[in-house]
DNA sequence: TATGAATGAGCATTCATTCAT
DNA sequence: CATGAATGAATGCTCATTCAT
């Protein structure tokens, strides 16, 4: 390993570190009451680190989105190229690598909920958002790819599997979003868990032929 | 009409100016970006007199949740009260409440989000933070009758009724926030009307005996 | 007087304010120690309503610039449009107008040369760059003028009245800086009175036919 | 040479290398928005590195200032010394002198004005504050050594030759000045050269008896 | 010597909120 | 009621300087 490769992993974790510290002063005191101090606080750095790895506060926030939606991504990639699974247990798997990405980070939709502000996301680097911008996509793609193949084995009904891919996408952002809101919305603990579990078992219903 | 009454009612047009100046804003540069004099310059009003009306920033945008929470619960409640309607049509006219909110205001989901905060909570009075949980309850549980009846038919399955509402509702909500973050996520136009068909669709099917 | 007119006025009193607060801070601590806390505190105002005057420091600096030229301006018209006066007797009055100027903003160079750097004239309104560069080109044009009429008259030899013109600019100008930097070069008091008299004595008599 | 000494030069090399590479900068950025940052990358240094040359910012900005102190100082020596030159030939060669030194480093003016606050003074090593009054003070009194040598030969006005020298270093210092400051004041090309030319001719014939 | 990541004090600027008119 | 100028605390961000390697 080179000096470069490995003055490149250390700034990989710097930046890893910075994050994990922002999820967890955003998830306090959300977003736009957090400060930079307070972050640089939580990551044990001075506030000027934080601005040799991340241009603004706004790129800190998305950066975080990015992240978790490599994770989403490799996981359905996972799930997708199954070749053993039945369309059935990969919709079962589906369910099983979003609550696990849910636990990963919790904070996803406010981070996603975020960018969707063309203020802020006139202050990111076009190559970060772009690069939100093709994970995304390539997310629900794979997700499309899994109901394509159960639609192919006649197991499912023959929607367009991208329209199902999408639902699904729905479906998820919602209850992550209605737990989150949890002051104001959900009354049972657990309640995550509880709904993933119930929504998917009525969209494989729906889905199945 | 008393005097008094007159000036409530006036009273009640100017907030209503206010508020929907403020959702353009909001919808425009986000609620962190949109400033209270971008807000007044909207409403062709000046920052002072804004506080006449809304405590504060937060307040203000509390209060638009509250508004379409208001109209929502309006809507939902008439449909679960049409006695002549069957489950299957109630779900239907589900949908296209659900519609209807969004288009009355696409801005719910942020402005919900925004709530959960703590930081944000702490800013709002007692009785508009309780107005709001009381309405999200109220809302949902209607939901739930309506689900309720359809299991009583022997039309649904015998999922407890509050989960399926509880279903629906992140659903809703995801479709939604999906749509809001078009920029990032969504692919097609008119994703949101094409969605929600295709969502009602599955679930309905789902939820069917 | 009309509300609007008042008020117009009442906004040109607070910029005199704030600029003269501005010199003095400017003299005392020099352009880039001088904070915009300082001035506010000097004009006996909250930083915040700086802003509403001018939109940044290098604005606020520039406006600086402004006003010293538009008094040099007023002093070299009058001087030029005094149609009893000889050549001879306007270069005096030149020089008694150039030493009022320095007396009412001996700052005039330090704001000058501040504006040279691009980065500066980034952070500057259009409006306020052409106008100070108006002002300048102005004020050469006037000199030129007397000088021009002396040439006709045959009094002065015969330059390029602009020329001259320049050269009695950068004289003055290079005389001022050297008063300034006073901890460095000058040596006695009254350095710019001294100068003035001796360089207007040696350039009258360089110029005369 | 010991290797004391060639170490010793090697030390000035690497002060070269910085002092040219800040005058770059600050010839395009200007001094206050010019970073040690900037400077570093310019000269292919690392920032740290700054530091092991010039104990701050302010020094190596009067360390530039200096440096032309210094080869200006040569300059005007060497006309003064020239026993063969009659007293117009010797302001001639002065003319050419001060070209030249305006060719080697044009930002003389952008820097002895920085030393005016006396806020930058207190940075500066006494040492490097003494040195550049010394060199002032030499320059300006050799100038004056020109004009009393022409005094005597009767062929100069009987001025104080100190007081000529000073205007000849304000008009100088003005026309670099206002050269500098192009953007703002000055109109036609090759500014400087014209302007030098002409106002010399007119200093040479005011000064003459 | 040279580096360059890290620092953290310092500052320009913003903006929710107030209050005299 | 309405105004909008004024406020000033709060904060994002910068950058001269340091120091472990």
């Amino acid at each position: 390993m080179g000096i470069r490769e490995r003055k490149e992993r250390e700034k990989g974790r710097r930046r890893q570190q910075i994050m994990i510290a922002a999820k967890r002063v955003f998830s306090i005191k959300g977003f736009n009451k957090a400060t930079m101090e307070d972050i640089a606080n939580e990551a044990e750095l001075s506030p000027g680190t934080l601005y040799l790895y991340f241009k603004n506060k706004d790129e800190l926030c998305a950066s975080l989105s990015l992240r978790i939606l490599q994770y989403l991504n490799i996981k359905l990639k996972y799930v997708s190229s199954e070749k053993d699974l039945e369309p059935e247990q990969k919709i079962e798997a589906l369910k099983e690598a979003m609550y696990d990405v849910y636990e990963f980070d919790p904070l996803i939709l406010i981070n996603m909920l975020h960018l969707q502000s063309s203020e802020v996301l006139k202050n990111l680097s076009s190559q970060l958002v772009s690069d939100i911008k093709k994970l995304s996509n390539n997310s629900i793609k794979t997700m499309a790819d899994i109901f394509e193949d159960g639609i192919k084995k006649n197991v499912f009904i023959d929607k367009k599997p991208f329209a199902l891919a999408e639902i699904l996408w729905a479906l998820f952002s919602g209850i992550v979003l209605c737990d989150e809101s949890k002051g104001i919305i959900a009354n049972n603990k657990n309640y995550l868990k509880l709904t993933i579990e119930n929504a998917f078992e009525i969209f494989a219903k729906g889905i199945k032929k």
